[in-house]
DNA sequence: AACACGGGGTG
DNA sequence: CACCCAGTGTT
């Protein structure tokens, strides 16, 4: 037996739970009613529900030829509704294909509506003894700590790995114990944040600790590499002050003030000339700028522009600002950005 | 406001 | 197999 289920068989037996009501019995029954209630869902939202459940629908029978309403009814408040309806159809199917009586084969137990591998193989465990591995959320957690597996788990190929590893760790004897400890263990100490390292009995199995990568993993879903958007901005300066608008209130920098911007395919001497009417030309170039949003990141190419002629009158939303004003402490970091750039070159 | 999660469904 | 979804809690 690897040490690994040796010491989480002994860990289980002075820190896990041994009374909750789904574990006073090995009716297949109630042990799969507890196991759909508890998936997503923590023990103590799960043993109210559960108690008044199996005493309404005792048995698979009941359950089965129970009107959909009522077993909706015992579900409200517990979420995800569609383990309910599941459970409800599959009560149906064993009683129409299995005589009313739970299957043990595990594929057939598998097969039924709402239960996946790890679900058939805690109700076999815990029911039928017989050897087979969960690998839910915690576990994946505990097991790619254990021999440090890099990659994130919701992917194919690592998540086939954590199952072998998974089996390769199961114990002869003490099975339910072990699987129970394994879900006891993910849910309270080698927890996602704030692991209870001080206080393992594995840190001498554990690779993640012994490299001090416990809080690298396992290693988190990657994210899809956010959309970039490009814009310019024109910097159109006169006497010393430079053109600023104000942004919709809507949208990002909502209210603030800002450079106005180029609409994509426009010609910046152009645009100041048809949307502000102003003669302008442009100077020399200012250094491409890069600022990254929670959603996405702005490629922003500064134009810098001299008024050419007098100022034409200007709507609500359009001002000159002082070079120097102090209003632009309160500008968007990278309009801020910008202006000291400006600052720094010769104009 | 993004991430995490077991199982189902689709291509 | 690859990919995405629904629905709820957590960070």
């Amino acid at each position: 037996m690897s040490v690994f289920a040796e010491k989480l068989i002994a860990w289980q037996q002075v820190h896990g739970r041994h009374d909750l009501p789904w574990q006073q019995t090995r009716d297949p029954y109630a042990v799969w009613v507890s196991e759909i209630m508890l998936q997503q869902t923590q023990v103590s939202a799960v043993i109210g529900y559960y108690g008044r459940f199996m005493a309404r629908f005792p048995t698979i029978a009941s359950l089965a030829e129970a009107p959909q309403d009522d077993v909706m009814q015992h579900w409200s408040g517990l979420g995800y509704y569609s383990r309910a309806r599941n459970l409800h159809h599959a009560a149906q199917t064993i009683m129409r294909e299995h005589g009313g009586i739970f299957p043990q084969d595990f594929a057939q137990i598998q097969s039924l509506k709402g239960i996946g591998r790890s679900t058939a193989a805690a109700v076999s465990v815990f029911a039928f003894q017989q050897p087979q591995t969960i690998l839910d959320g915690n576990v994946k957690r505990v097991l790619a700590r254990l021999h440090a597996v890099d990659g994130w788990p919701g992917l194919p190929l690592i998540e086939k790995r954590l199952w072998v590893l998974a089996e390769s760790l199961l114990p002869e004897k003490n099975l339910p114990a072990y699987i129970q400890g394994l879900m006891d263990f993910g849910a309270t100490l080698c927890t996602r944040s704030k692991p209870r390292c001080q206080d393992c009995p594995m840190q001498g199995e554990c690779q993640a600790f012994q490299q001090q990568r416990v809080a690298q993993l396992p290693a988190s879903k990657p994210r899809k590499a956010i959309p970039e958007r490009q814009t310019t901005m024109l910097m159109i300066m006169d006497a010393g002050e430079i053109l600023l608008e104000k942004r919709p209130d809507k949208g990002i920098w909502g209210g603030l003030w800002s450079f106005p911007e180029c609409k994509p395919d426009q010609i910046p001497v152009q645009q100041a000339e048809q949307r502000y009417g102003m003669q302008a030309e442009s100077l020399e170039d200012l250094p491409v700028l890069w600022h990254t949003f929670t959603h996405f990141k702005l490629e922003i190419t500064p134009q810098p522009l001299q008024l050419i002629g007098k100022r034409p009158g200007l709507p609500q939303h359009l001002q000159w600002l002082p070079l120097n004003d102090a209003i632009a402490a309160a500008l968007p970091t990278p309009v801020r950005t910008l202006l000291k750039t400006l600052q720094q070159s010769r104009y």
